[in-house]
DNA sequence: GTCCTTTATGACACCGATGTCATGACACCG
DNA sequence: CGGTGTCATGACATCGGTGTCATAAAGGAC
């Protein structure tokens, strides 16, 4: 591979002069700097980065981590990977900021990390990125040589910075455009309750209520997923949550599921049960995973991560503290994402919202 | 950040003799040995790689491309992401050789591919690996600089090495077991017919017949997925297709799907007819694209796309090559998948196997 | 004791960029 | 015409490792 001084010796100039074409610093005349541009396309020379980063100290790299980390040993979840979409928000604003990425992942295993961390540190990353598989707390061992780090889909207690899903703003757009829509008995059948995001969802899901003086009613909220061994008694916690929420002497028009595998399976739980969607009851998810929420029948209204935009924020929050921002906050960064509307949600008419005031007594 | 130097000073020797310590050259007492560790240690010296790899020439580096490449410009696809298997699979094994990746990804664009090869070349990758988002043809554009390529997940007619899934071998090991458990009409509605993919699954499909001695309906068979601006419109063709291999004379005792999600459209549609799977009919899919084969109710029974395993693969393939390994053929590897065997596909009784007879005179 | 080999270590150059400083050629001003 | 400033360019050192070669000390054979 050809170098400065390939160039130089080609152009009949000095390796400095190069530099200077490539760089900009420094004036160059005109017939110069033609030259070396001929000499740089005709020998096909890539300055490297390499030897660019020894003399600046600074190697245009960036470290990401996916999987798991921390120091206690977690359970190897399924879920796991829309985190894709982070890393490919991650790596566009990198990459649009003239930086480099280096990914990656543990593969669940943990005791990985030093290794890895190792090698960023040999390749002088200027600063890493942690991207979490849900959102969650995350206790991340002791990283000798990093000099900036921004958890993505993660916090922690020591003030990391760090990017995350709005959940709470999220369930409580949701909750509010169906209220607007006509429902008002709105079931919400959550993830674990362990879970950050079902405490922050609920807590929408509440605020929305309260918004549109609607009572909150305890009997409609149920925890109704929990890690199983197998994939069945998962849908039996469903199962037995949708018929209590059916039983109910107002029952709800709309269900909410914690996500959109969730929602999915309570099609099936729903149409078994001879009910047709959205016309006898409404559905909705939360994820906007598109694979389920736009193949299912009829398509499925969601909510979405946004897993994108907060790749690109966590990005943005990392790129900042490298170019030694002063004035920047600790606040964990909350992102956003739109409803998407879709058929699983019906409107419901005039006669149904009288039903509502029937379930404002019935607190 | 601590240098050589640093922990030369720190042990009042030379840098040399650190370096002896570092890679194991050379003789160093033992006194001398255990003065440079304690350096090391005190100092969290870490070895720079830039350095190394200048001096070296040779960077340790191994470049990753995903999404959209090909010179033609091709429509994007909801699908891909899957692949995230595949890069998982080079990670580990690359990092098993001790090397280190990059990765890029066009998000679609692939006008952006230039400006990634520079990157690269800037980092003097020893080798480059494309993922394909599914098996499909490739067509690169020139990568100067770049001395080594695998392709996984694609081929080109340039005799690039290339690996790819097995897909005549998944759908004829499918097929076959769906046989040997009584099985004699089984329809197979495919994807586009224009992807190799189902090009090969339906050869593999006909040996399986063939194999066990039955006849090939070209009945059975019908093309049931094309791209359509809207999911609803997709969905009616397989709609259409099984209305049509349900309405003939032997109608099928198992559907073949062109993947998961066809499968899972699959189930919404056979049980809008009233028929209970998989009693009244079997469903298998292909992908194991297990979001949706392990949420399904009754669990699809599916082709594993052996993702990871084609990484590993593709990563050796390139390690081979960079080391100069002579006896190297072209030949794409392909690499097979198991068949994951869950409740979406039944045994059929004796009774039913009699029906067989009829389809083999039914052609 | 001399010579030779082996072991342990250091001096020095080099990989490919770029920062610093010096130099030469002009142009402009008084 | 000499002084001053700008423009264009090059010589040289440097970043942090490692390959080459030299050197010194230790051990063994005669």
């Amino acid at each position: 591979m050809a170098t400065i001084y390939d160039v130089a010796r080609t152009a009949g100039v000095s390796p400095k002069t190069v530099s200077r074409v490539l760089n900009g610093d420094g004036p160059v005349g005109r017939k110069t700097r033609k030259l070396v541009e001929a000499a740089i396309t005709e020998l096909g020379y890539v300055p490297s980065s390499a030897a660019r980063a020894m003399r600046s100290n600074r190697s245009g790299l960036i470290g990401l981590i996916t999987g798991a980390i921390s120091l206690t040993p977690t359970k190897v979840e399924l879920s796991g990977l829309p985190d894709l979409f982070i890393v490919q928000g991650v790596q566009r604003a990198i990459e649009a900021a003239g930086m480099t990425l280096l990914i990656s992942d543990t593969g669940g295993r943990s005791e990985r990390v030093p290794q890895l961390m190792r090698t960023f540190a040999e390749h002088r990353v200027e600063g890493l990125i942690y991207v979490a598989d849900y959102h969650r707390k995350v206790e991340l061992p002791p990283m000798p040589g990093i000099r900036h780090l921004v958890l993505a889909n993660g916090y922690d207690d020591r003030g990391t910075p760090c990017v995350l899903p709005d959940d709470r703003q999220g369930q409580y757009r949701l909750v509010s455009e169906a209220i607007a829509r006509g429902h008002r008995r709105i079931a919400y059948l959550t993830l674990a309750r362990s879970l950050d995001a079902t405490r922050l969802r609920t807590q929408g899901y509440r605020e929305a209520l309260e918004a549109a003086g609607l009572a909150y009613d305890p009997a409609l909220v149920i925890e109704s997923d929990l890690p199983r061994p197998d994939s069945e008694a998962e849908a039996q916690l469903l199962w037995d949550a949708i018929d209590r929420v059916l039983a109910l002497p107002e029952p709800p028009t709309l269900l909410c599921l914690g996500n959109d595998r969730m929602a999915m399976r309570a099609y099936g739980i729903l149409r078994s049960r001879g009910l047709k969607l959205p016309d006898d009851i409404s559905v909705a998810g939360y994820d906007n995973y598109r694979m389920l929420a736009e193949t299912l029948f009829p398509p499925l209204t969601t909510v979405e991560l946004p897993y994108a935009a907060m790749g690109v924020r966590a990005a943005q929050l990392l790129m900042a503290r490298i170019q030694g921002e002063t004035e920047i906050t600790n606040e964990p960064q909350l992102v956003g994402g739109p409803v998407c509307w879709r058929e699983s949600v019906a409107t419901v008419r005039a006669s149904h919202a009288n039903v509502t005031e029937l379930g404002r007594n019935h607190k």
